[in-house]
DNA sequence: CAATAACCATAATTATGATTATGATCTGGA
DNA sequence: TCCAGATCATAATCATAATTATGGTTATTG
């Protein structure tokens, strides 16, 4: 998304054939993505969008079949771009267990920088109610790789340091605590996108350290003490 | 919103001089309630409500202004409910230190199912994108009354045990910790209810579990132990 | 430098669903 | 019981914005 002006091969885009196109295509996908930090998605219409970069929506419908298929190539680009991004978070692969506190805290901050600068993707994709899960999948599947990321701060790789204090593979009760511990994460940042409840904001660089101090504690209350106290009967999934 | 057809007053909504209006709203409100589980608020025609309880939208527009107006009493209502339910919670004023896990426990808890129940709505008034603010400010209160409850939790009220260990009133550093717990709770659930990204969703008791377990650490992290170590430059807010 | 296909602008068309107009039907108080 | 509202049903409007139709303009290619 950021500079490669180049092809964009998608469901529901028409491949360019000329210079031109590939640029109106482009722009429209900036312009979109500029335009949705004001606006949500039903709010940004063709004409508007096209208005924004000077062409018409005669242009639009030559290079998108709909407008759904045009968010949809937004939102992939999107996560593409995170997938990217985020995976190589946090840099180091193997860490010592002291490193756990920076480690969590890089990889919150890491994801913070990541979603504000596409807030408004995030917001319009969140938002969009029901219809093809097409949508939300594209989050889940990111989500995941970072919790099997996140697992990786908690159980270094097996061919690591020499101690053989600990497993090398983390327990499935270690892995639903770090799961978990994404989704608090996620779900905090994702609130702060849509609904901004305070009191921190996206904005503010202290929700990344509160997070991160947040994920290191529920890490380390998984990995040691026994799994939080069972009460009532066992749940789903 | 339970059984009380008695008078709705609120703005856009056309005051009941008959018994029979007085059902025909709250039949409109309830269905509305419901139908909400399935669609979003584009997606819920008025037609498709009326139909829903076999009236039609002549009905519909003898009692309220309009669709806006119509969702924000739907709305007002379930926040009122959420306020009288909620903030009784948890139930005992003065606890001592060591409930503070059994006490988190219940009030997340409390939350959880006051959300379940009304997940449509909830949804709804969510998802509907910027606009005016009269929407979200309701939450906001709830949520910061919320948070005064649960600063409670952390500093038993003044008059209570003989004990004078600790300072009656809680420092605003601990203020902050415990608002930032409570939004994280609250956005965990949010989400849930939104996008239900899992692991955990809305409707696994466990979800209760964790985020009591989640807030009892946050809260005992952000009593004792200093400030989490700040890095970087101070944060705006 | 044509000729042909891409590309794009303009001006309809269409679909959807909220809102209103109009007139019947019901209700509660006298 | 009877009637003046109150309430509701039906059938138009209206507004909005996505989508298409049509034809002109621009780029590539032989």
């Amino acid at each position: 998304m950021t500079a490669r002006i180049a092809q964009v091969d998608l469901p529901g885009v028409t491949p360019s054939r000329q210079q031109r196109s590939r640029e109106t295509t482009f722009a429209l996908l900036t312009a979109g993505a500029e335009l949705l930090c004001t606006r949500n998605l039903a709010e940004l219409s063709i004409s508007d969008l096209c208005a924004q970069i000077g062409a018409t929506v005669g242009a639009f419908y030559s290079r998108f079949d709909s407008k759904e298929a045009y968010f949809n190539a937004l939102l992939a680009l999107t996560l593409e771009g995170g997938r990217q991004e985020l995976l190589k978070l946090p840099p180091a692969g193997s860490v010592h267990p002291g490193d756990l506190d920076a480690q969590c805290h890089q990889l919150v901050r890491g994801i913070v920088l990541w979603m504000r600068r596409h807030k408004g993707v995030l917001r319009a994709a969140l938002v969009r109610g029901e219809h093809g899960a097409n949508n939300w999948t594209g989050f889940k599947d990111l989500a995941q790789a970072l919790s099997q990321r996140a697992a990786l701060l908690l159980r270094p790789a097996p061919h690591d340091s020499g101690a053989v204090r600990r497993k090398p593979a983390a327990t499935a009760a270690e892995l639903k605590t770090v799961a978990f511990g994404v989704q608090v994460v996620l779900s905090t940042l994702v609130n702060a996108i849509l609904n901004d409840p305070g009191p921190l904001s996206i904005d503010d660089d202290e929700i990344a350290e509160r997070l991160g101090a947040c994920l290191v504690l529920l890490l380390r209350a998984g990995s040691d003490g026994p799994a939080p106290k069972p009460r009532g009967r066992p749940s789903k999934r």
